[in-house]
DNA sequence: GGCCCAACATTCCGAGTAGTATGTTACTCT
DNA sequence: AGAGTAACATACTACTCGGAATGTTGGGCC
């Protein structure tokens, strides 16, 4: 009756190292798949269902909703910028290149994981308008966090460089908005080029990288 | 029996300078609220019309489908990036401040015309995918390359800044994509706040504009 | 070898919604 | 003044899609 919905479907809470259940993941990948290519709500249970050559029957076992789903996709997302930027915050090299180093990995995790990052990109806060439960607008304000988590590791960086005299940062809060700005945009223009090679990501990755920490000016 | 479709319900052929529909305006203006607030498919017509204080016939007096809407405040929203962006490039300044003033009234464009612009963020090669008329497809195609058009604007003005030696942009794509993320995103995180003065506005894009064009490098 | 349950597949339904068809009003033009 | 029409409102339909209820199967377990 008080019907409290914190189970694993919801939360997903970080389960451990086990394989577990790989018809999950494949789920999520699915997903991730038609929500970057039909929309979030064009996007039907059928369509992933279908990517996986499986029925509605699948998707419905392992996610008790739509919005479940939705929710792994983001998780699974911002876990993809984390294990890619996280450790090079502890590197012993200057403010400066430590924050290219950062842009410069999080340009490729969009590039590698395009399909979950144009995923949590077509709205967040819009996606789930007044009609959802407070159980999922919980977990939505939990992924909020953990993207804003994401983004102070910028901040950090940033605050430390000034503090250092490296950077010159009058509004650290702005710089920062932009600087997740120009880099979260590459899904937004970025195309997967199947004869593109690996170096060449990365060269767009590192140009990206200068760009956004170096600006325009000589 | 031929089918063809382009009558201005589609194309909105750049109507003379009259007034002429003042409720169409109002529609549209209507919708870029509604898609801000529910996104493109959870705004239903009914909801597009309860805004007005009306009923679906008269959004669809004015508009023959939703997509024609969406189309329109597409347009709108070009047309005030154009209006504020366009009258800098003939300044007589350096091409770097140009740059810092065009990037400046484009964040005011960003913040006044707020409805606008998110709209048109909510996807605009990902919503209508497949399912589109070939019309349709062909008034997207048209839009693109208005936003491409806007683009440019900035892409030559860096070009310009380079030649003249005042700008250091190893890569003009790259560093115009970075500064389009950077200012468009603002759309993402910024949010109205009624006692906040026209001075304060200003001053935030000031800062993301300069934040946008020096970096953040010492 | 029967039990049991996870992991699906099948079937069905009802709510919500884009679009249509038709009715109504008020204004203009002659 | 009455005919025509722009500008809506009302009423209705057809269809999609999320979700639930139920059926099926294969493999571990004792």
């Amino acid at each position: 009756m008080d019907e409290h919905i914190d189970d694993d479907t919801l939360t997903d809470a970080t389960e451990g190292a086990a394989p577990k259940h790989d018809s999950r993941r494949e789920i999520i990948e699915a997903a991730a798949q038609c929500f970057m290519l039909k929309g979030l709500d064009k996007a039907t249970m059928d369509d992933i269902a279908d990517v996986l050559g499986a029925t509605k029957g699948r998707v419905y076992h392992h996610f008790r909703s739509k919005n479940a789903i939705y929710f792994a996709v983001y998780r699974q997302a911002m876990q993809y910028c984390f294990d890619a930027v996280t450790p090079l915050i502890s590197l012993d090299t200057s403010n400066i290149s430590k924050l290219e180093l950062m842009a410069h990995a999080h340009a490729r995790v969009m590039m590698d994981t395009l399909p979950y990052q144009r995923s949590i990109r077509l709205g967040v806060e819009v996606y789930l308008r007044g009609s959802t439960t407070e159980a999922e607008r919980a977990v939505l304000r939990e992924l909020i966090t953990l993207r804003n988590d994401y983004e102070n590791l910028y901040r950090e960086v940033l605050r430390a460089g000034v503090a250092q005299g490296e950077l010159d940062v009058p509004n650290i809060e702005i710089a920062s908005r932009a600087l997740m700005g120009a880099l979260n945009g590459l899904v937004d223009w970025y195309r997967i080029r199947p004869d593109q090679s690996e170096g060449e990501r990365d060269a767009l990755a590192r140009a990206l990288a200068h760009a956004v920490v170096h600006g325009t000016t000589a």
